[in-house]
DNA sequence: CCGTTGTATGTTGTATACAAAATATCGTAT
DNA sequence: ATACGATATTTTGTATACAACATACAACGG
């Protein structure tokens, strides 16, 4: 429920929580909810100041620039691990999904080309078959659903994400290794170049 | 505490922890206790399984062939990053590390090359001024320091690592990023060789 | 008038008591 | 004798009550 509500911004960043109404509010005792949020400090979704209390961890923009980078690295080595080791049946369930990308692309669904997206990584991560790469994968990706902000939204990044899984299908296609690891580590920092541009965009308005 | 417990294995690794028989060890309560146990499940050192107990993590060998070549890649691009951007203060204080190893080394004080070792790593990571890699590459090693084996133990490995460690100290004079990543995903990958042949020949032995 | 210290208030941290779930034990029946 | 089931016990999960700490404000002294 807390990370639910970390991540639709009704608990927002950098905001203060109050153990007592918050436990209220959720319907059960402090207790449990201190273990909660022991974990979600473990996950770097709050900050845990002792004696001090909690907050919601707020990503700058300078976080992304650092987290970004390392997501290209990690998930560039699952795409090339996967691009040699594939076997017949996984390829073709990630066709599967990337067909459904395709159809939501041409839809202009971009909630559902973006859910779509995650399994589609995420199913990657699978048949990489390296559990640790996943868990450390999954919590920086965990991380990055603190900023609400999608790529997805800017102009022409749809158009151009696309782009990017068709390339990266063909080189799983053709077992190239290296082609399918350099392509998406495109595909991730082509995604922080959308978003530094989107928030510096913002700040241009706002401040 | 816990963390000092686990590590050392007077919890030993695949133990049940009773909550009641462990607050009363450490003179606490169950509730402090519980919390410390969830961070250190988030943590990965511990394995929490709901209304069953808290059992202490157990690392296959097949976990470290997974962890360690993400140290390397990661590793890698840390000295990827420190040798293109370093200064020459950075440079010096890595360059009496360094000596200090070389002294230990050459004294055969394996414990204190460890600690320098250890300590040496986290500088070049301080270097690469990137503070969520930083964070990545420290879960991983309190991970790893679960397997109480150390490569270093290993007949000749002691040597091999200082070469490699000059190496690296060569290309971040010389400022040479490629090379001093590839050094990098090597000395990591070496110990991981080293570790293996430790494992298996442990297995040879016990059972 | 500013700085320091004491006190009051509120929030975090801990302990204890109780409820719920899982496991172990014992008895019974086949 | 073994398998199944009910009960008893142990252990985890939760709620509440209390203690410790931090902060804010006010009073006092310089």
């Amino acid at each position: 429920m807390l990370r639910g509500q970390i991540y639709d911004h009704r608990l927002a960043p950098g905001q203060r929580l109050d153990e007592a109404v918050l436990a209220e509010q959720l319907g059960i005792s402090r207790t449990p909810l201190r273990e909660a949020l022991k974990v979600l400090s473990a996950e770097g979704l709050v900050d845990l100041q002792p004696h001090k209390g909690c907050f919601v961890t707020e990503l700058t923009l300078r976080d992304l620039e650092e987290i970004f980078p390392i997501m290209a690295t990690l998930e560039g080595r699952v795409a090339h691990e996967v691009a040699a080791k594939r076997t017949a049946a996984q390829l073709k369930s990630l066709d599967v999904l990337h067909d459904k990308l395709e159809r939501h692309a041409a839809a202009g669904d971009v909630n559902r080309y973006y859910e779509t997206n995650y399994v589609f990584h995420d199913q990657l991560q699978e048949c990489a078959g390296n559990r640790w790469l996943q868990i450390v994968i999954g919590d920086l990706r965990k991380l990055l659903k603190l900023s609400r902000h999608h790529s997805l939204r800017l102009e022409g990044r749809l158009t151009a994400s696309l782009a990017e899984h068709r390339a990266l299908m063909q080189a799983l296609h053709r077992q190239d290794a290296d082609a399918a690891e350099q392509v998406m580590r495109g595909h991730l920092l082509a995604q922080l170049d959308a978003l530094r541009e989107l928030l510096l965009a913002n700040e241009v308005v706002h401040g």
